[in-house]
Order: C-alpha cells, then structure tokens, then sequence
DNA sequence: AAAGTTGTAACAATGTCTGTTTCAACTTTC
DNA sequence: GAAAGTTGAAACAGACATTGTTACAACTTT
C-alpha cells in the first residue's frame, strides 16, 4: 500500500502559496491548476491544513495563505495533518489471531512496539525537513533554469 | 493507507513455523488457524517468502519450514518478500503536476529525494530487528504466562 | 489407488482514494 | 441591493487494492 497523494499535493500547494501568495489571490482554482489536482480535493486538504492550523482560508473573497512561520511547518506536520489513519497506525495487524494458539495470543506484545518504532523513525525523517527547505530550494531550481 | 496486514501475518507465519516447525508439519491450514488468515491467503504469502528465498514448502506431503538462519532474516527482508510497492515506492504522488507552472515542473525534484530518505528510514528501523529476536521475545512470554 | 497438501486461477465482497456534481453560505464589487 | 466569484460540504460514481472464497490441477505419501 502507498500513502495518499494528498500529502504531497498538500506540499505542492503549500509551496505555491508562499512563492505565489505575494502578487496574487491563491485559490483553490489556481492551486488545482498547479497541482492537477481537482479543485474540491484541493478545498477538502486546504480544510485539513486549516484544522491543524497550517494555512488560513477566506471564504467569499477566496484565497488561502500561510497561518505559521515557513521554518515551524515540518514535513511530518503536513503528513499528519492529511492522514487519515491516526487511529490505527502506519501498520495494519492482520484481524484475528487465535487466542488458543501461542503465537497468536502474544504475537501483538511481540510486534507492536518494534511496528511504532518504525512508524517513528518515519516520522523523525519527515519532521527534519522544513517548508521552508522545501521553498527555498524551489525558489533555487526556478532561478537556475 | 496502511502496510497491508500480509506483513504482519508474514512475521506470525514465520514464528510458527520456527516454535511448532520441530514437532510438527506446518501446514497452511494450521497457519490458517493460528493467525485467522485464509489457507488460500497463507500460501500466497508463503510464496512471497519462498520466492524471496526465507521459506521452502513442499507440494504434496505439506508443510514449510524456514531457508535461512533466524538471525539472518530480518523484518525488512519480510517487509520487502511481501511488499506489491516495490517500483512505486512507499509515497504515492500525485500524477499530473502542471509543467507550465515553476512550481508544478519543479516539484518531483526537490521532493523526490527527501520522500526515499524517509521511507529508508523506515526500512533501516525494520532491518535492525531479527526474526531470532521475535522468536526469542515469543519463546519468553509464552514460558512466563 | 486414496488421501491430504500445495500452487494457482478466477471471482466476489469490501474498503479506500480520487474525481465529479451540486448547492448553500460568504465576500467583494458594482 | 444584486451579481459574480469563492469556499465548505454533502452525496455519489468510478477505479483500484485488499482480502476472502471457490475450484481444481499437480504433487507426495501411504
């Protein structure tokens, strides 16, 4: 399984909204034309980025921007904040493992811990890069070409 | 998303077939009722394994056992035998960045890389773990409940 | 030859992701 | 105050992946 494609739309308009946000309205009309990504998806992650307090939305005038400092939004924010499996986790347990058998009762107090800590040394990674890493070097690659 | 529960059953297959290997035949219907997964699913994922060289099985009289040393396979050698995300990657993107755009045509390159070193990270956790130690930590409760 | 098992294909049921349509609520401009 | 453009949100459809199920050929042992 992969992880949605929302989180790296969510990057991608994240990063328009910076570099563009300055001489122009940043709707979701717009950012569905950079993204390729449909508008309605675009307004449905600008609401997720909204509720974890990343961006701020302006309904009727329209247009979004940055609600935080470029260098206090990590990768891993943007990734929880479009997640959808909070709850469950990265890792999915197969459903029903035989209480009378051994292996089956114990094999969560076995694995669980070691699946959360791979779970975290993901997350650690994501958190190490920051938005503004990530529009400074687009703004780098835009200059160099 | 999540990692398909294929991974999760992998790891209980393997343990069986090491803890009940020395008195039994382990068979894919006796792991089909230990770990609550169908028979049919359980030789699937035993062929995963086989074909990534951890398993062997055999036709006809039944029964699998282990190919390498328990030291020598770890989570990542079972997370990768079972694994369908092999050319894609962990992280899906989305498909169709705007090349009209700065933004559009430039993200795959700042992002791609930072998007591998975070699923490495993942991986090089789940490599540190051996199935020797699952199969020592399951031997343990078992003997203390 | 009989019984039990694996390997595999085909299909169904379920769930998730993404896109689409639709419309109420809101803001700005005229 | 009306018009135009936008956001927020619900409802639904299509595509795809996962898991389970059925069925059966090929194989091994007894």
């Amino acid at each position: 399984m992969q992880i949605t494609s929302k989180f790296t739309a969510a990057v991608h308009i994240l990063t328009c909204i910076e570099i563009f946000g300055g001489e122009m309205r940043v709707t979701s009309d717009f950012l569905s034309g950079s993204t390729g990504v449909n508008a309605v998806i675009v307004r449905n992650v600008l609401g997720q980025l909204r509720e974890a307090g990343i961006v701020e939305t302006r309904q009727g005038s329209g247009g979004a921007n940055l609600a935080k400092a470029l260098d206090e939004i990590t990768l891993y924010d943007i990734y929880k904040a479009v997640d959808c499996t909070d709850d469950t986790g990265l890792f999915r347990f197969h459903e029903n493992p035989n209480a009378k058998c051994p292996v089956g009762r114990n094999i969560h107090k076995v694995m669980d811990s070691r699946l959360e800590a791979a779970q975290a040394a993901l997350e650690n990674d994501l958190k190490r890069t920051t938005l503004a890493k990530i529009v400074a070097d687009t703004k780098k690659i835009i200059e160099d070409e």
